[in-house]
This record gives C-alpha cells, sequence and structure tokens, in this order.
DNA sequence: GTCTATAACCGGATAGAC
DNA sequence: GTCTATCCGGTTATAGAC
C-alpha cells in the first residue's frame, strides 16, 4: 500500500497531466487521492509547489532524447534505431507527458531554466561523425540540426495531435490508430534510412 | 479603426491563443480590447461562446491540410513541395496556432465534431497515387497514412515544441531558431524527396 | 497526520443607470 | 452601446480540534 506522500503524487500527475495547471483543481486531487484538501496542503504548501514537482518529474522522463551521447565509434544507423525505438517504448506507456510538458512550456518558457542545466545536445559531435559518413559514402548530406529535429518530430507529433490525425486520417478508428502507433517505430526508422541513404537521383 | 466587436475579437484571439481556455480571463480581454467586462458578456454571452468562436476560426485556419485533394494528372513531388511551403507560410505567420488548437483538442476531443464534418483525407485517393508512381518507379513504396502524418509531423512539430528545441538544439538562440525555420520548408522537402527517391541499398 | 470549518480571494455573470 | 457597482459560486489556503 502506498502512504499518502505517494497517494497525492500519483493522483497530481493524473490531474495536472490531463487537465494542465489552469485546469487542475486541488479538491480533484485530493478525492482522487481520498485525503481532503487540507491534507494536500500539509504536504506541499500550494498548487504551484505540487505543480512543480510534478512538472519537473515529467520533464526528467521526456528528456531522454538530449542525452544522446555518441559513443566513440558511432554508428549512425544503429544509433537512430536505437533511439526510436527507446523514445516510442515510453511514450507508448505515457503518451500524454509531451503534451503535457509542451503545454506548460509554451505558458512559461522560463521554467525550463534550471530543468535543463545548460545541457545541450552535441552538435559538433553529431556533424562530426555525419560528415565522417558522409565521405565514407554512407549516408546523403543533412545538417544535424534538421536530423535531430526531423527525429523527434516524427516520434512525438502522433502523441501530441492523436484527436485531429485519427479523427482525419483515420476516421475516427480508435484500434486502427493504435495498430498504426505500433507499426510506428519501423516506419520511421525505414523513413529515415531511406531519407540518408547516399544514392541521389 | 476597428469597431468594438472586432476589438474584441481581436483581443479574444490574443489572450486565448497565448493562455488556453482556463488561463484565458475575461478582465484581460476586457482591458485588451479597451472595454469592460460588461460590454464583452453584451457582445458575447458568456466565456465559453466568445472561445467557440475563436477556437472553430483558428480551427478553420490549421485545417488546409485536410482539403488536400489531388487533381486529376498528379505530380506527387510536385504535390509535397507546394503542400510544404504554403501551411510553412501560414505558420510563420501564426506561430502559436498549432499549440493552441492541439491543447484544446486534447482537452475537450469531442469539441471536434461539427468542426470537421466528416471531412476526412481520401486516402484511397493517395493510395492509387502513390502505386501508380511506385509502378512506375519514380519512388519507392509507402504507406499513405505514414506519409501523411510524417509530412504533417515535420511541418508543425517545431512550431509546438520550439521553447525545448531553441533552448537544446539551438542554445537558446532566438536568431539561430528564426533562421533554422527560414530554411526549413527547403530541407523537409529535400527530406522528403530523398526519402521517398526509388534506389535503395 | 488527518479531519471539519471557514477565511480570503477571484472571476464570470448580471442589474441598472446613462 | 457602454459604463459602475454588485452578486454569487467556486477555489486556494489556513485555523484549530482531534
Amino acid at each position: 500500500m502506498m502512504n499518502t506522500e505517494e497517494q497525492i503524487l500519483a493522483a497530481a500527475r493524473k490531474v495536472f497531466i490531463n487537465k494542465g495547471f489552469d485546469g487542475a483543481r486541488m479538491q480533484e486531487i485530493a478525492d482522487e487521492a481520498g485525503i481532503n484538501k487540507a491534507l494536500l496542503h500539509y504536504y506541499f504548501r500550494t498548487k504551484e509547489k505540487l505543480f512543480e514537482r510534478i512538472f519537473s518529474e515529467s520533464f526528467q522522463l521526456i528528456k531522454p532524447v538530449f542525452n544522446l551521447a555518441l559513443g566513440p565509434e558511432p554508428d549512425l544507423h544503429q544509433f537512430i534505431r536505437q533511439f526510436v525505438n527507446a523514445y516510442h517504448a515510453l511514450l507508448k506507456q505515457m503518451p500524454f507527458l509531451p503534451q503535457f510538458v509542451l503545454q506548460e512550456l509554451n505558458r512559461n518558457p522560463g521554467r525550463m531554466i534550471g530543468l535543463i542545466g545548460k545541457q545541450q545536445i552535441p552538435m559538433n559531435d553529431i556533424k562530426r561523425v555525419i560528415d565522417a559518413e558522409v565521405k565514407k559514402g554512407n549516408i546523403s548530406a543533412v545538417s544535424p540540426e534538421n536530423l535531430i529535429v526531423n527525429l523527434i518530430s516524427l516520434i512525438i507529433f502522433p502523441f501530441v495531435a492523436r484527436p485531429v490525425l485519427q479523427e482525419v486520417v483515420f476516421g475516427g478508428d480508435d484500434a486502427a490508430f493504435d495498430n498504426f502507433l505500433n507499426g510506428r517505430s519501423e516506419s520511421i526508422i525505414q523513413f529515415f534510412l531511406l531519407a540518408l541513404s547516399p544514392e541521389k537521383s
């Protein structure tokens, strides 16, 4: 059995993630946790503080992207495959995380400060790897920024835009969309490998 | 000079789009429009009604995607080029529209009903075009659903995720990100054409 | 630690004068 | 059409008993 603090965190996670900060109600979190509002404030003095806890925890989960360090003998194809699969596996379990994080980040961009902590993607390393691969004739030239952004976009966007996409591309069929998501990892990888393959017309 | 109703709509647009429904305040809209709350309610009885007006108008703007009909003698490459350029031009002017629409759609997916009106992307037509192109040896095989979703993802995502991407990929440099967006259209098109080009390894 | 009760405030909506 | 003043419900937060 969870202790009270864990109960609260689980409830807050649920409510904040699907209502956002402004839409969330302390009452609803309390109900969800099976306690009352007063106790909520006893554990986390304010709504803001409770939210910060949930948000930063969520951000840490989404963040693995930024840790994408390349090994000493990097194989770009292998790297892409692993990255897509790993990230996709996470999102299958927490499909609403990206929308939540992006939403709150847009409302308050300054919140990122302190969460990222000067952590940046090592663009120069990536560029070096790409240049080397290009020189070996393994892939065609791309800007590393566009490559990274493309990778992330293809993975995350379907989760953020599910309602529209499901309605308009899959005729509203829920199961069809789930099915689509299941094959999505492999499709993204193929798409990428094709785009990177050296032969051009 | 705008009349009062137009003033209100302009103000509401601004406030709703960057605070969302829950975060928006009627007072702020009134201030922004240079009038008072009472007058706001005189023109649009409730916050909900005013919001619906702004939201459906925004949705209509974002929607051109769905109207993507292919001509009788369709050239897929040309179609992609035009589509990306047109959509991108819209987003450069209204960069916050997608985040707004996606956010509200996630909070209340049922809202789409009546806005879309059974309008679906003609997947079968697209599939037919793709199959024909594949048979002619012009492109490599792809599922039409993945193709459409990829197209939309690559275009929209950078606008939705600007805060994170700018920070982590561009070291927080605002001008660098704008610059990135300027070259983005062409980069997406190239990426697509490469992925679709028939030669495979 | 956990509860009930309540304070303090905020925000959408209305009444009514001009 | 536009304003000032006000109502009223809901929401965060605290006091204080157990």
